[in-house]
DNA sequence: ACGCATTTGTTCGTATGTATT
DNA sequence: TAATACATACGAACAAATGCG
């Protein structure tokens, strides 16, 4: 991997990469560019919230144009790992301070009834664990792993809606409470930021309809059999390394999930 | 709305809109541009799966740079209405001879049991009625137009997942027959596009979890009061403009809806 | 209130690289 | 090999939004 900071091109378009090699590791000066746009963003030297350096500041930096960083950050954008503003900079994504709470979240309520009441959010549990052999396995941990499990549940209106089940590697998130949770004012990933330097950059999702069984309806305040939503979320931070599973069960008797397909 | 073809800029960075109104119909060039392609598109002048004049041919046609009408192809093609391809040039989307078929469809099959048999799509009915009222809301008819109303079943490896309502506005597809739905190879919406003109660029989903009542539950072979996936989807065409809506009925015991969140 | 500096956004032009036919 | 088309990269200038003095 050629570093652009090892080999300015020259004046022209002089190709970056040794040529002698005919194929397989070559890429695009800007790709090349978001990558190490991309090292720094994982390795803090950029705060989620904060602004990174002007284009101008970064193509010196890179020793290469600003068109070319442009196109680096361009891409890095439409990732929504970097958010730009005319007039004021580019800044790291972040979960916290975020016009819409819950960026993650794809409830939307029905027209119908409640005009999106006041969000509580209850946590009914949170204990470190060796982590079972299923979520192991997803988290890509050893079984003897250590995980912190959450539950809570979210309401709407003073309705239960969501109860979540969530399993992170403790290593990642030592001190982690449920009072830390309940205290903090703003999403969990918002938390997991500020608190415990991990950042959530994507994830995916795998719904499905299930019952509730017993447990799960008096939380949730159905009747038992009532069918619910499963979301079963992975999701990752930097270099695609999973970071949290979830799994979550939503009533959808007044919400629903939206989805945008193109 | 100022035509880019109209006013030619004048060499430099000249502003193209008419400076004396302060505000509230000015655009990019590269906007005004995009606008002008997607006309040429809803028009027909470039049919799905057809190549569209190359950038140099487009750039001259419009009167701007090659530069401008490349970041104009880039936001179609990033809302997945083009698509590019090096060396060969610029294509009109299609829903048809894709890759992947079924490019709305995000059901996923569960790496536990079948390996992705065969794909068999049956109809049950295809009729044309008065639009029920809620049909005609979301689709913006009179309650009195007329609509095509289609029940099909899908079937994954012989056994049935997907159960689907769909609703299309009859003016638009006169001559839509269950035959011809079966005789077609390949999926709806490339049928839709090839033989009635209408384009499925963009749709939104609902989705809920309910129960399979009786006559579900028998097209299904599940139990009665087994739970669902209830997707509500409606697509548009160029200009936002709703041309079906379909309520599907999923089946979510060896499949399930994958989707990403970033 | 005004202007200035900073930063991203837009637009042009030119040249070269890579993929396809 | 040559022609064509999209992809990358540079440079330059001006526009628009923002914030500060």
């Amino acid at each position: 991997m050629t570093a652009a900071s090892e080999t300015p091109p020259a004046g022209s378009g002089a190709p970056v990469s040794a040529p002698a090699l005919n194929a397989p590791s070559f890429s695009p000066l800007y790709q090349q560019i978001k990558t190490l746009i991309l090292r720094s963003l994982q390795s803090g030297e950029w705060r989620p919230g904060e602004a990174i350096p002007s284009e101008i500041d970064l193509a010196a930096r890179f020793k290469v144009s600003q068109g070319t960083v442009r196109k680096a950050v361009d891409e890095l954008a439409a990732e929504n790992l970097l958010l730009r503003r005319q007039g004021k900079g580019t800044f790291v994504a972040t979960h916290a301070e975020e016009q819409v709470q819950y960026r993650f979240l794809r409830l939307a309520s029905d027209p119908s009834t409640t005009a999106q009441g006041s969000t509580q959010r209850e946590f009914l549990d949170c204990r470190r664990m060796p982590a079972p052999a299923d979520v192991a396995a997803v988290l890509q941990l050893r079984p003897e792993d250590a995980v912190v499990e959450v539950r809570r549940v979210l309401h709407f209106s003073g309705q239960p809606v969501v109860l979540d089940d969530i399993w992170l590697p403790a290593p990642l998130f030592k001190g982690l409470t449920a009072e830390r949770l309940s205290e903090y004012r703003g999403p969990m990933y918002g938390l997991f930021e500020s608190e415990f330097g991990v950042r959530m950059i994507r994830a995916e999702e795998k719904i499905r309809a299930v019952s509730a069984d017993e447990t799960v309806a008096a939380l949730l305040k159905v009747a038992p059999g009532t069918p619910l939503l499963s979301v079963e979320r992975l999701a990752f931070t930097y270099g695609d390394q999973p970071v949290e599973l979830r799994r979550g069960l939503y009533r959808t008797d007044r919400h629903y999930y939206r989805n945008e397909l193109s």
